[in-house]
DNA sequence: CCTTACCCAAGCGCACCGCTAGGCTTCGGC
DNA sequence: GCCGAAGCCTAGCGGTGCGCTTGGGTAAGG
């Protein structure tokens, strides 16, 4: 399960992405409009900051934009960046690597092996998920919520 | 991440199915293989007992055993019992249903729907893993480790 | 120079995780 | 027929991390 931070996250940049005009967005905008706490939010934007994934400006009408085209940005890194590793067990993590310690060896652990098929599988969907198609998705017609989507989304044979 | 727990159960499953004889395996001899704290284990067993996966014999020689054949057991069924949902949100469970409250319209919700994709795909995954099959890898060559290997686990194009 | 907005550190309550303690029940064997 | 080996079960405990708040600090426009 994803931490609420995490899915605030997705859900503020979502809405950044949707922004339209130049000027910056401000956090207390953001809170209300997707009912995040405003104070938890400021921490939130502070992380997404630090990763790249928004740029912030001070003062009077001052907030935040987007750090890159909504193109450019996956829920794969938004994930990554709010909750860690996307792999199960972190012996099977990329980017965040520990040694499990409970298999005899690595090499041969069937539970590693499994889970690294399922982090392969889930962090090359989710990082072929952008923000700009997901924002793409909240306008279209409900009644094709469960069709056919671009690239990513579609699910082989 | 799974937690503790959840990894304890695939390798003590993983163990049992690895046994020939038709005699139970006592608790101490999974607890010391494994590495898992005897205790801890009583309440792991108990779950996995509850969850139909594992069948008891008490008194003196007993122990356990699968509940059902190792190719019948698969680790989507495992996580799910240990677990809990395998979707990363709530409102993207099949089995866990709950609404997250994070966005203003489930069924054009962008979030949901893609982590709904990733759940489908991940439970298909892991349930087509079994214990028999996961059991097989760890006999095999591990230089073999990241090369073809049966049904579930060929990666689409 | 004051107000607006973002920056940042600290801390709090709660839930859950990993694990232990300690007793109860079943059942084979002497 | 009772002893002891094994599983069954409940309670609880320390630690960690999550969700959120408090309370300030600092850049910058009017």
């Amino acid at each position: 399960m994803l931490t609420h931070k995490t899915r605030y996250a997705l859900r503020s940049l979502l809405y950044l992405a949707e922004e339209k005009g130049d000027r910056p967005v401000q956090l207390a905008s953001i809170a209300s409009s997707q009912r995040v706490p405003p104070k938890y939010l400021e921490l939130i934007m502070l992380d997404l900051k630090k990763a790249g994934l928004v740029k912030s400006v001070r003062g009077p009408r001052g907030g935040y934009r987007l750090g890159r085209a909504p193109q450019e940005i996956s829920f794969g890194e938004v994930v990554r960046a709010m909750e860690g590793p996307i792999a199960l067990v972190p012996c099977a993590s990329l980017n965040y690597y520990a040694p499990c310690g409970d298999c005899h060896d690595e090499a041969t652990c069937a539970i590693r092996r499994a889970f690294a098929i399922l982090r392969d599988r889930s962090s090359e969907l989710l990082e072929g998920i952008s923000l700009a198609e997901a924002a793409s998705w909240e306008k279209a017609d409900p009644a094709l919520a469960n069709g056919a989507a671009a690239g990513a989304t579609e699910r082989p044979a």
